[in-house]
DNA sequence: AGAATATATAGATAATTGTCAATACGTTAA
DNA sequence: TTAACGTATTGACAATTATCTATATATTCT
C-alpha cells in the first residue's frame, strides 16, 4: 500500500467542514456557490476545502462556464471503501497475538 | 451525522505513520514494543499515534502486565465502512445536478 | 529495595492545516 | 467594453498536529 497516497485520499473524511461538502453532493452534483449558501466558511475556504476533496480523488470537478461543478466520485468511493476493507483483512486468523511478548 | 465524531474517526488513516501501523496490526495483536520495532519513529512519537488511533475508536488497547497490546477493532471498521457507505447514497439518482446555476 | 523494561506524559519546536481579507482570473450580461 | 458574477490564488495568521528529548509511572525481575 501506497501510504502516503492512501493518506491523502483520507484526508477528505478529517475535517468537518468538508464532511458537510460531502453530504451536500450526497444529493448530486453542486457548484461552489451552492454550497457555499448552505456553509458558514468564506468562499476561499471554500475553495480550499474543494482543492483538498478533489486531491483525495473523491470529488470531481467539471467546469460549465464560470461555474464549477462538484459531484462525489463513486469510483473512488469503492476505492475507499476496498482500501478499508484490505486494512480489516486477516484479523480473525488464529495465533496472531503477540507470542514474544510473554 | 456528528462530523466531529466522524472526523476523529477517519484521521486514523490520513496519517502516513498511522497507516503503517495499522498494516503492522492487520495480522493479529501486537504490543508496543514490537510495533516500535519495525517503524522509524520514537517510543513517544508511537505513543501520541496508538493515542490518536484509540480515539478514533478503530484500535483497541489491552493492558497486560507492563505491556499494551494493540488491535484493530472490526466493529469499529464496519462502523467506518457503513459511514462511508452513507456517504455515497442517492449519488446515483436523476434530477440531482445543479438546476439553479443555469 | 533497587534495577530493568514498557509505556505515558510534559514541554518545546517544526510542520501542516484551516481560515480570512484582498486580489486576480475567467466568463457572461448589459 | 464595462460591469457583474463565480471561482481561484496570494499572503498572513491562528490552530492543530507531528516530532523529539527528558522525565514520570507502572510493572517485573533479581
Amino acid at each position: 500500500m501506497d501510504y502516503k497516497k492512501t493518506a491523502t485520499m483520507f484526508k477528505a473524511f478529517c475535517d468537518e467542514n468538508r464532511l458537510q461538502i460531502l453530504s451536500l453532493l450526497q444529493s448530486g452534483e453542486k457548484c461552489g456557490c451552492k454550497l457555499l449558501e448552505e456553509m458558514q466558511i468564506t468562499q476561499p475556504t471554500l475553495s480550499h476545502h474543494m482543492k483538498v476533496l478533489c486531491d483525495s480523488g473523491v470529488v470531481k470537478g467539471r467546469k460549465e462556464g464560470k461555474w464549477m461543478h462538484y459531484s462525489i466520485s463513486e469510483e473512488e468511493m469503492d476505492a475507499v471503501a476496498e482500501t478499508l476493507n484490505e486494512l480489516k483483512q486477516n484479523m480473525e486468523k488464529e495465533g496472531n497475538s503477540c507470542e514474544s511478548c510473554r
